[in-house]
DNA sequence: AAAAGTGCCGAGAACGTTCTCACATATGAG
DNA sequence: CTCATATGTGAGAACGTTCTCGGCACTTTT
């Protein structure tokens, strides 16, 4: 009765759920989910809520689930494909209604073609999964980084490094990525990594405009970490030929690359010229202002999290994949030379 | 059978394992959670994850819940008690195990007393409720302010302005609180809110050294926004008697402040020294670094999500107050005078 | 060889809901 | 006043586990 099936007049009703008040009583969700089959509860696995992209990705799913009156279960996988399967299962186990992933592995993901085959409703947030139908929603890398490498170009600088994660090599590395970038040769872009999207724009940009790339300013940092951003920047930086303008490809390679720029104590811009990739807070209030790519965090999280309630009230359209255009704010950190 | 219990050979148990397996199983945890009464899942209600406060303290928990095999329903409050009302609620029909709360209110909490009431284990961070007797965790604000305050005059400075939240007035108002403050009143501080504990560090420096404090350097913003500590800033630093150093109470307040500093092209330390309260990224390698007080955010969650295992596990001891220590983190944002 | 003990298995209750269905009661029409 | 219909009520099954307990087979003891 209490839960409003079984008709009641509306007086009785009043003093039942008075008494329900008075006496404490609180609906059991377990009970109820166990014979609804349905959880209101979304599974979010993130690489690491500590960082600001996941975050701001995290609270704009949280608000639509919240409005929805649904619950988040939040992990963490580390970009680490092992803890990414538990968190998965432990997910899974608990009976969500939905799942939102940012899978570390876009190769191999049979956990979450399992899902698939099961039925639960999947979401794909920031990359995808090579053969995995599902809907999903990501920045436009390449176009926001060719865009980025343009307005360098454009302010007349011709030597540009660019410092990407670049972690994995399942293309073959570096060389031979470039290799085939350069030669216009067709890439599966779709299932790149974001930092290889990125890589790809900023050649593509080279291209556009008539410039070669010298392998040499493309700059692998090999690990998501900032130290291992600053150390490649700080080699670069003090090796022959130093470019006259850096592009780093997100907020964790931003943050090495600053860190190596004023040790060193090159000033912006000055002695060199920047545009990061997600607009994280200081850069607005550093000097000078830093020009980056604003990735619309908050609303990824947002339509991701619309997408998987869509789904799970059923919804049957074929997948989806939006990509979502990212913003170039121009501040004060490139010359023109 | 497929729980453990009961006793089968070694051999029967691997062939249903590996039969389960197969045919794709999954233990349903709500099943099993309805009849043993717990849900290995601990519930936060945070004011806002996108903050990198909570961001990090999440982690924290996280954590040592993932470790423990726990999962993590999260919530954000905006630190507006109504919304805090209902994320609480939403947990506790999800049959959380525990809780950990950064109430918005430090006075009256029904709900959380209620929680207390029902058994449910709480632990709190941040902030206390009055008259709420549960564990929790916090950042010893009061000592950590008076450390950075009287950091800045030993570096001479004798004119410290102060830039804080200060949101609630239950304290009478600002006048109020910095009469009494001043002269020495006793004043409750464990249940304050952190924005008037560092306050309060801020005058208790300004008593020891013997030094008065103008009530026209103690900034009240008014609301937890940057925006607002920015126009404050701004104010004050255009009228006359400007003071020689800041200190900022959070990390809000200090990005809208290094906001209003770059917008007003002060140099730090040259026109202006400033003491931050909580360690951003940005602020070691801004230029010059930021001198600030690093909270240990992430061993703070890290140590509510134990405390909060330990009630779990049904340990009951007293309930616990963790003051953790806060860190002056020396850089280059303080002149000597 | 019978009694006592040990180990294993399966049956069935319980958790707190939702939901169906049969039944009791009230309402209206003929 | 009786019958048909509408309205409300209450019992009981189901969801997928955990856990207890009675019984049965098998081993050990006397």
């Amino acid at each position: 009765m209490l839960g409003g099936y079984g008709y009641t007049s509306e007086e009785k009703k009043e003093q039942v759920l008075k008494a329900a008040q008075n006496i404490g009583y609180r609906p059991n969700a377990l009970a109820r989910s166990l014979i609804t089959g349905k959880t209101r509860t979304l599974g979010v696995v993130a690489g690491d809520i500590q960082n600001p992209f996941y975050a701001s990705v995290l609270r704009g799913i949280s608000n639509v689930a919240e409005a929805n009156g649904f619950g988040l279960l939040i992990t963490n996988s580390d970009e680490a494909q092992p803890r990414e399967v538990s968190s998965v299962e432990l997910l899974a186990q608990k009976q969500v209604d939905g799942l939102v992933v940012t899978p570390s592995d876009t190769r191999k993901a049979t956990h979450l073609h399992n899902l698939r085959a099961m039925g639960v409703p999947l979401v794909l947030i920031d990359r995808s999964v090579a053969g995995l139908m599902v809907d999903r929603v990501a920045t436009d890398n390449i176009a926001a980084a060719e865009q980025a490498v343009r307005h360098l170009i454009a302010a007349g600088h011709r030597r540009i490094g660019i410092v990407a994660e670049l972690v994995d090599d399942e293309n073959g590395g570096l060389d031979a990525f470039l290799a085939r970038a350069v030669a216009g040769d067709p890439i599966e872009s779709e299932t790149l990594y974001p930092s290889w999207q990125r890589l790809f724009g900023y050649i593509r940009a080279h291209r556009i405009e008539g410039l070669p790339v010298d392998p040499r300013l493309t700059l692998q940092a090999g690990s998501y970490s900032a130290r291992a951003a600053q150390t490649v920047v700080s080699n670069l930086m003090t090796a022959p030929h130093p470019p006259t303008a850096l592009f780093t490809t997100d907020g964790t390679m931003s943050e090495g690359t600053m860190r190596a720029l004023t040790e060193m104590k090159l000033s912006i811009p000055q002695d060199l010229s920047l545009i990061c990739f997600d607009d994280l807070d200081w850069m607005s209030f550093h000097r000078p202002g830093i020009t980056t790519i604003a990735q619309p965090r908050l609303a990824m999280g947002e339509t991701a999290a619309r997408m998987l309630l869509e789904r799970i009230r059923g919804d049957d359209y074929p997948p989806r994949t939006v990509l979502m255009p990212a913003e170039l704010i121009e501040r004060r950190s490139v010359a023109r030379l």
